[in-house]
DNA sequence: TTTAAGTTGACTATTCAACTCGGAAAAGCA
DNA sequence: TGCTTTTCCGAGTTGAATAGTCAACTTAAA
């Protein structure tokens, strides 16, 4: 479980896949604009994100990205693994030869840091992440500066003009 | 708290010293043969530790290193953020303008995980990791394998001048 | 058939962690 | 008085990883 920003960005987008989720696809433009990602770092992580079957990608005009799982089945820690090639805080990598052939004085600790670190992290998913009151105010403030494209509507602005292929869509 | 070798060798280091604490003070040279980290890597780990006031150090023959402090009242955490300059998850470093002036969408999860991370590397002091059964298994090997110089006693040999704030110990 | 998207891979700049080197200062010992 | 052992200090080196760019290609909707 290696924290960067790599990681970092993936969680932030998958979070705007959440938010969004249930209104159309996604593209990588808007998030980029929205959360001050680079597109093109964008694709690089989406790529890896697609490659592990978290999320869908739609292409063409008014295609898009979607999470490829209800957000309720989705941890930070799958997004995090997901990005990053696993690689723990061990050292020896889960292997106890970090000296010698042996296990050093602190293996003990590192590896149960790491497990700590990963049960929190699994422990949360984006549901439950995008419901938090702090997030959904910061989501309000980011759609007023970066409205979405026409596609994206709220449920509650405008119910109708089913598009096809999407016809009744979950309701949140 | 950042997570880096450097922290990790800086545990490994001070650990070496809790275990041969009481003993009279033990080089570098001694740390590095036995831990396998460079000598000159150590030095510069040491003089952060010095600057934080963790260790006291001896020149001259028969110098080395000791704790500064009883090694129940130094915890991991202490180790850690003394050899790396204070740097956190959050990529703003505690303020919250990652994003335009703003929190970004995950601005909380990061500095929650950071909080989790401090607090379980606060709670393990040098002693209480020390004492573990696996942990003293691992310091027998490596006693045997690199045994100290002969100024290294065990405590009953030469019980060594009293570090101040120390009375009797505890007999582990 | 045009065009808006995703997809891919190669490439690059910069930073940073890890480690080295050379020497100076202190302190014990003969 | 030197000699040795040790800590102390600052600057330099190196290699890998991070963060990001660029250009070309594919796919599919309109």
């Amino acid at each position: 479980m290696k924290l960067s920003t790599k990681g970092r960005y993936a969680v932030t987008a998958m979070m705007d896949l959440a938010i969004h989720d249930g209104q159309g696809p996604v593209t990588l433009a808007d998030i980029s604009a929205c959360q001050g990602i680079s597109l093109s770092y964008l694709e690089q992580i989406f790529a890896r994100l697609r490659r592990k079957g978290l999320i869908r990608g739609t292409r063409g005009p008014r295609g898009g990205y979607r999470l490829a799982r209800p957000p309720e089945e989705i941890t930070i820690a799958d997004i995090i693994s997901a990005v990053n090639e696993p690689l723990d805080n061990t050292r020896c990598g889960g292997k106890q030869n970090c000296q010698d052939g042996a296990p050093c004085l602190t293996h003990e600790l590192w590896s149960e840091l790491s497990r700590q670190i990963y049960e929190f992290l699994d422990g949360i998913t984006l549901a439950e992440f995008a419901k938090r009151p702090q997030v959904q105010e910061v989501a309000r403030r980011q759609d007023r500066l970066h409205p979405r494209r026409s596609t994206l509507r709220a449920p509650l602005e405008q119910p109708p003009e089913p598009r096809l292929g999407e016809s009744s869509r979950p309701s949140a």
